[in-house]
RNA sequence: GCGCCCGUAGCUCAGUCGGAUAGAGCAUCUGCCUUCUAAGCAGAGGGUCGGCCGUUCGAAUCGGCCCGGGCGCACCA
């Protein structure tokens, strides 16, 4: 819709620029809005190219969007493309000036939806770029918290977004299967799986304490009996870690699964390390001289990429400070060929993004190309109260447990249906509540109902239908909020905010349950009950498929 | 102290690169089921867009200063 008024502005363009004694100026650079009014009174869509024109011309935007007016209306009854489409052109007060379209030409537009389908919204303008997305990326020292679950939810649904407009699409997540926090991890499950031999044993300070070791101790004693108490004790602790990161890794990926969050890879950090990337990236920043040795260490000259002070990237004691092997992953990313990458990660990384992204520019990348879309935490209530919890101690909700308690389709809207960088406050009765407050069942019902009204037709959908039977406000008001489809994609792609799809799908649910109270669909008159079967099959197709974006069922029944 | 984010209706939040009368949902109140799902619809009330100054045809949006809230400032991961 928006592209083909651009079109019409466009081919008007020079006319206008010349009655303005604009002449000299470059067409091309003219530059102007199409939006669509907020208010419908206004019209169907707008452009602001007179306040643009007037700035430049020194001349008052109600004047110039008049004289804007003459010439398209000229070029519209000129041209035989315009004239089936627009109805009229109006100016409004300080200078906007509105177009209405014709019914018919906004009512056959459902045979573009009807005939594309699930392709519906699919568009290629990120043909030819891959983007990787690293998300949840969680230790494997525990089971995901409901601060994962957000941002596979959101990492996910950007995926699908991204998939639709084209672009090769790789999830990924970053697995640190190294380190200080695994050794502790393993450290505190061999002393669980001591205890289960009557052995008095001490979990190490800021080791694991949280139950779910006890658990894993158990399959560890099943599988290996008591076979770790007659081994050296350090091979006793590398088996324990070994069982304890496959265990949790285990469970992790169920738990991703069954929130509909599959992923392409799972990168090991220990595979930087093996394949001596670590080694590679840190000599690729000396031979640019961004590195130097102080203090016993080795330090990332990351102020020069406008960081705020430099950073070590080999502690004196000899170690890799964490900073060193994500560089050589992320220089492994874009070796891979990867032209875009998105990583989400929690509020508490935020201070370690512009060490990264400096590194990432020191490597000869351009800054934009890494994006880290930082989530915002989770909080949840019941019954108004916020749920107290504490990883230390702990004692937290998992998703496992969310997704037990509120099911996948709630816990996945609820996680996508706010801003990415705005705290969520995530309310479980609500969540559970089958009523007209929860805004998932809003949207499942509207597909749940427009279902049931196909199935009684006892009619196929045809597509040879009378658009002129088309014409009701309730009826325009959908089509055109469906055109708005493949937009929303695009922006919430562009902005990185899946929100947006949620928020639209609500939109459009408001308006099919609108036109549905005042019109009937299926009635004794033939060509109108085929024209609006045709309308709702096309609000079934654009609610399933966005609600496939989101990761969320479209149920034919409720 | 320095840096980042936030402040919009009673509550939770939208508000597209600066656009027209600032919008939803929840909550409150009033109506609507003999006909395709009332898990729905229609309507009402509710606002100093934290404050002041500036930029211009036009500011919730951009800039500056202040007030209030959150977070980050490791040879931790």
């Amino acid at each position: 819709m928006k592209d083909q008024l651009r079109a019409l502005v466009d081919f008007a363009l020079p006319e206008i620029l010349g009655e303005l004694k604009l002449g000299n100026l470059d067409k091309d650079r003219v530059p102007y809005d199409v939006e669509l009014p907020k208010v419908k009174a206004h019209g169907d869509l707008s452009t602001n190219i007179a306040f643009q024109l007037g700035r430049t011309a020194k001349k008052n935007p109600y004047e110039v969007a008049v004289l804007c007016q003459k010439v398209l209306e000229n070029a519209v009854r000129g041209q035989k493309r315009w004239q089936g489409w627009v109805q009229g052109i109006s100016v409004e007060k300080p200078g906007f000036i509105n177009f209405r379209l014709t019914e018919s030409s906004l009512a056959s537009k459902l045979l573009d939806i009807a005939k594309q389908d699930q392709n519906f919204g699919r568009s290629d303008v990120g043909r030819g770029t891959k983007v990787l997305i690293e998300f949840v990326s969680a230790n494997p020292t525990g089971p995901l918290t409901i601060a994962h679950g957000r941002q596979a939810a959101i990492g996910d649904t950007l995926a699908r977004i991204f998939k639709m407009l084209g672009h090769e699409v790789h999830k990924e997540f970053y697995l640190n299967d190294s380190g200080r926090q695994i050794g502790l991890l393993g450290r505190s499950l061999w002393a669980r799986y001591q205890e289960l031999f009557g052995r008095k044993a001490q979990i190490p300070e800021e080791g694991y304490q949280g139950t779910y070791l006890v658990d894993i101790a158990r399959e560890l004693k099943e599988k290996k009996a008591d076979s770790l108490l007659k081994v050296e004790e350090t091979q006793a602790i590398q088996e324990a870690t070994d069982f304890a990161v496959q265990s949790i890794l285990g469970g992790i990926q169920e738990d991703l699964a069954r929130a509909r969050v599959i992923f392409d890879e799972y990168f090991s950090e220990r595979s930087l390390y093996e394949r001596a990337l670590i080694e590679r990236a840190l000599e690729e920043l000396k031979k640019k001289d961004l590195c130097y040795e102080a203090e016993g260490a080795l330090w990332f000259r990351s102020t020069r990429f406008g960081d705020d002070k430099d950073r070590v990237l080999r502690k004196s004691t000899g170690d890799y400070t964490y900073l060193a092997p994500d560089i050589a992953y992320h220089q492994w990313k874009f070796e891979r060929g990867f032209k875009k990458l998105v990583n989400l990660w929690g509020p508490d990384h935020h201070g370690y993004a512009p060490r990264l992204q400096a590194a990432c520019e020191a490597l000869g990348h351009s800054k934009d190309q890494l994006k880290i879309l930082i989530v915002q935490l989770t909080t949840l209530y019941r019954k108004g109260e916020p749920v107290r919890m504490s990883t230390r101690a702990g004692e937290f909700i998992t998703l496992r447990e969310l997704m037990d308690e509120v099911g996948v389709d709630a816990a996945r809207f609820f996680f996508l249906m706010r801003k990415v960088e705005s705290h969520l406050d995530f309310d479980l009765e609500l969540a559970k509540q089958k009523s007209d407050e929860n805004p998932v069942y809003y949207l499942q019902y509207a597909h749940a109902r427009i279902s049931s009204i196909l199935a009684y037709a006892k009619q196929g959908v045809e597509r040879e239908v009378d658009f002129s039977l088309i014409r009701e406000g309730e009826a325009l008001d959908l089509i055109k909020k469906m055109l708005q489809y493949p937009d929303v994609l695009k922006q919430a792609a562009e902005h990185l905010e899946p929100y947006r799809v949620a928020d639209y799908l609500r939109e459009l649910a408001v308006l099919f349950h609108r036109f549905y109270t005042f019109h009937r669909v299926v009635s004794d008159q033939l060509p109108l009950t085929k024209a609006r079967l045709l309308l709702t099959d096309c609000v079934r197709i654009v609610l399933r498929n966005g609600l496939e974006i989101l990761g969320v069922s479209a149920p034919k029944k409720m």
